[in-house]
DNA sequence: TGTACATCAGTGAACGCGCGTTCACTGATGTAC
DNA sequence: TGTACATCAGTGAACGCGCGTTCACTGATGTAC
């Protein structure tokens, strides 16, 4: 790839970044294609390299894909991000409590219509640990590293912070919200939501979370 | 399997009932393994017969896989009724109402705990049509032949006719309560509740399907 | 500054695996005469 | 009631596939003298 350096005629020997070019091909099928796709014989065809070159720099094909789901977690974790960030400059704490809760549910199921084959990839086979730090291979620079459950967790802190939510619906509100969220995840990309369109489904998205917001604040003591 | 009858030395030619010999093996693995477990070449051997000698009763692994979804359809269906059950008996038409749209609800979320590789099977690959009948292969008496997503639909429709949802909510709230249920389903068998007791997922199904109830009911017009 | 050498990233060839699927066959069954 | 025959469910053997993984290797690189 880069390495058209001094060498000319020289073997394929020293790749230069071959890890990089592996798990860049990897995130390259896992958008293509979804987990299946992530094949070990393939990201290494893609790398123009023999297949257990690979093993120089995984263990194996698990390490590789658990490499690919990382990077996965992290553009996820970036669509967050990027979708609650308006919600900073607003001035009144309960607005921006709300907003931010909004955010990070439209932002997970944008990112799941955007990149079907990723976020697929995120959630396929071992679930990922909810406190793992996110992979900061491709992190933004003035950015917090949280993952995506670390998103969320904040938002619901920032409503009970704002007199929203009473407390004791806090413990366990995670589950509640994320449940929604990833479900509609699924009728959309695998599920009878599939063919519908864009502004459909942002519809959808949005009815949800209002829907979530609002069992989660007026939900009774029972 | 049953076919010790008046023929002791034959071969094993004419099985009697290959086709239902096979299905049920293909839902056997189903049950044991999900659905990447039910492979054409074991489902034979469970069946005590020759690979190749599935193709006399179905086209392709596909087409028997196929099968074995719909049984675990049929299954997921059978679950949800035998929850809603002793809504039926309840004298207050909002009771009942309320009563049986929360059995849709959790008797989705045990059937998915109690039976994860059927759960898994049913949803695995292609989305399965949201309008097909049920499969009546193990179709109980007295039963109505819903799909479980008519089954939703029906208790959504008893919470109009009890006034307790108004009627323009009523579109497209199939799509909220089943994204919902279906999230926590996979955060339970897949996700970071995967380890959870018996106690503390039924908890939390109860919870949720609240939160989703209270979400439908007050939702605001916006 | 030049030579000898250890390192180790990538090569080339091969493995065994289980899979879905195809083919020509055989022999028990049920029917027609 | 008995015989000839067509049917077709299941057999036996084989295929090509792509996969993950192992092995002994080679040759460019960077370092020590």
């Amino acid at each position: 790839m880069s390495d058209d350096a001094s060498h000319p005629g020289r073997r394929a020997h020293r790749h230069g970044n071959l890890r990089g070019a592996l798990l860049g091909a990897g995130v390259a099928l896992a958008r293509e294609g979804g987990p299946k796709a992530v094949v070990l014989r393939e990201v290494t065809r893609r790398a123009g390299v023999v297949p257990n070159a690979a093993y120089r720099h995984f263990a194996n094909h698990q390490a590789l894909f658990e490499a690919v789901r990382g990077v996965a977690l992290s553009r996820l974790a970036h669509a967050i991000e990027a979708e609650i960030e308006p919600a900073r400059s607003l001035g009144d704490a309960r607005l921006r409590a709300r907003a931010t809760f909004r955010g990070v549910g439209l932002g997970y199921l944008r990112f799941a219509r955007r990149e079907p084959g990723l976020f697929r990839t995120a959630f396929a086979a071992r679930p990922f640990d909810v406190n793992e730090p996110r992979d900061d291979h491709d992190s933004m620079r003035g950015v917090s590293d949280a993952n995506p459950f670390q998103l969320l967790g904040d938002a619901l802190d920032g409503m009970v912070d704002a007199g929203l939510m009473p407390p004791d619906h806090r413990a366990g509100a995670e589950w509640m919200a994320w449940s929604a969220v990833h479900g509609m995840a699924f009728l959309i990309l695998n599920g009878p939501l599939r063919d519908q369109g864009e502004p459909r489904c942002q519809a959808l998205a949005e009815r949800l979370v209002a829907m979530v917001e609002q069992g989660l604040l007026a939900e009774p003591a029972t």
